[in-house]
Formats: C-alpha cells, sequence, structure tokens
DNA sequence: TCCTACGATCGACTGAGTCCAAGTCAAGAA
DNA sequence: TTCTTGACTTGGACTCAGTCGATCGTAGGA
C-alpha cells in the first residue's frame, strides 16, 4: 500500500489532495475504519473534504483492488487497507472489534463441487465470531 | 420449523394474527427474504400489517433462535428459517441469489488458538461468492 | 363479559449511502 | 508561463433500511 499513490498515477488517475489525505488515512493505520471514520481522519488534515469525495475514492480504491470492503454486520461497511495479504476477520459480538485472523485452511477446498451447484465459485471469506478479552 | 408456533406459544408468545402470518410466510418457502419481502408476502394474506410489526417480530423471531439474520452485502439483511440445521451461504455476484451450502470441515477447527488472540470463538460463518451458471 | 397488559399501527426520525448540478483545478498543450 | 478542458469536488437533496414512540386495539385470563 506504501506506493499506492504511485501505482493509482500510473492508472491515469489525476492526483488531487482529497484523494492523498484519503490514501495516507487508510496507509497509516491498519484497521477497518468506516467511511465516516476515513472522512473524520482525512478532514483533520484537509478539513473541507467532503463525504461525498470520500465515498467516491473509496469505491474507486476497492474496484481497483487496493481495499476491501467488508461487511461484517448490518451496520456501515469498513473499508480494509490490508488488501494484498489474504485473511479474514475476527469479530468481538461485544463491542464490534475486528482482527485480522489466518486460518490454516483454505475455505474453498472444503466445498466438494456437488455443493457448488454449477457456480464457479472464486471467493470464500469467513467471519469468526466471538467474545474479545475485555468483552468475556 | 413446521411447529414454530406451537414452540412460540410455549414461550409464552400472544399469539395474533399478524405473528402467525410471519411465521407462515417464513415457514412456507425456504428461502432468504428481506424484511420488505417478508412485509409484502404477508401482506397478501393479512393486507394491514405494518412494516414495524415485520422488523419487531422477525427481531424477536432472531433473538428465540428460530431465524438466523444473514448479512450478505451492504443491502438489506436476510432472514433464513433454516435455523436448525448449520449451514454456510454461496452468493452470486452477478444476481445477488443465495443456496444454502454444506461445506465438509467445520472452519473453526481451522483457526489455530495463536490466531485467536484471546477470544472466546464461537462461531463461524463462510460465505463463498461466485457466478451462478446463469450469470457466467 | 370485562379488563388490561401486551402487541400493532402510523408516521416521524436516523444512519448509511447515492445522485446531481454547479463550481474548481490538475495537468497537458502552446 | 498561461490557457484550456474535462476530470474531480462540493453541498444538499434524496433513497433505502431500519428504529422509535405515542396511541390504539385485542388476546386471553378472571
Ligand atoms: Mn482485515
Ligand atoms: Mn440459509
Ligand atoms: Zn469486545
Ligand atoms: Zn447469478
Amino acid at each position: 500500500m506504501s506506493d499506492l499513490l504511485e501505482r493509482l498515477r500510473g492508472r491515469g488517475w489525476r492526483m488531487t489532495s482529497q484523494r492523498r489525505v484519503v490514501a495516507e488515512v487508510l496507509d497509516g493505520e491498519h484497521v477497518h475504519l468506516t467511511a465516516d471514520e476515513v472522512h473524520a481522519r482525512a478532514a483533520r488534515r484537509l478539513p473541507e473534504i467532503s463525504r461525498a469525495t470520500v465515498y467516491n475514492t473509496l469505491g474507486e480504491l476497492v474496484s481497483l483492488g487496493e481495499v476491501l470492503e467488508v461487511a461484517t454486520d448490518g451496520r456501515a461497511k469498513r473499508y480494509d487497507p490490508n488488501a494484498h495479504h489474504p485473511h479474514h476477520h475476527l469479530v468481538c459480538s461485544g463491542c464490534g472489534t475486528i482482527r485480522d485472523v489466518h486460518p490454516t485452511n483454505d475455505p474453498l477446498a472444503d466445498l466438494p463441487v456437488e455443493e457448488r451447484f454449477g457456480f464457479t465459485v472464486s471467493e470464500a471469506e469467513v467471519t469468526y465470531r466471538g467474545l474479545c478479552p475485555d468483552c468475556a
């Protein structure tokens, strides 16, 4: 993610201050922020950035594969800058904290062909749920 | 799910026509409906039923463990009457169709203790994504 | 049959996200 | 360097999913 700005320039993106601060926010903390949290952090550096631009930029980063969308609850989507290292998520049912986890098996291998119903299955995402040490 | 009404009565539920039609809608089709779809089907039998009542009843059924909430996209939650047979979901990225699937392994077993960060992990839900035969 | 607490209703409200018309500016051309 | 232009940004209105609360209705017990 560190040379994200270079990769974006290479794809013909016009480099604006808004896009730069959004990329910097995501680059800075490897956490899972909502769009409004990204907006709040971006606005600390560039006070007049709009929510619409944050949504636009996040959407573009997602379709470029630079950022992942995570929807673990029915609430706001979260944006995951750790897109180049495959992983899954462990969510605390108490406080909502999300941690990256790395199971030892690819769950795709556990779905037999007769359970695929003719689908071209390309991805398996696992959400583990439980209580974190603080909430237990 | 067939004697759901009996179980609810046993739990002290007041049996109203609204709760009956919501339970019948869920009982009738083993698909994954949104709250508004449940409302539309319920309203075919009981035209005056309100959205608020459908939301209330679905929420109660979920906390009783009779129905599962599924949030595969960032859109409306879906309600799964198949709560007594553990399974996972296969979602078409094209049209959004959802199918129940049964992997051969429990993904909980694939999460080593050093990847649990002190959490009490109780559940693992897998979402497989791909293209259905029609969308491929 | 009557009573009443539990449930249903409607509409106002919230939160998350989208859309659009109008204004701005990054970056290539000259 | 300045000009030009279309890509980008903005604020606000709007949509969609869901929640809340005051008031009304009724299931089911006495
Ligand atoms: Mn992550
Ligand atoms: Mn299901
Ligand atoms: Zn917690
Ligand atoms: Zn499809």
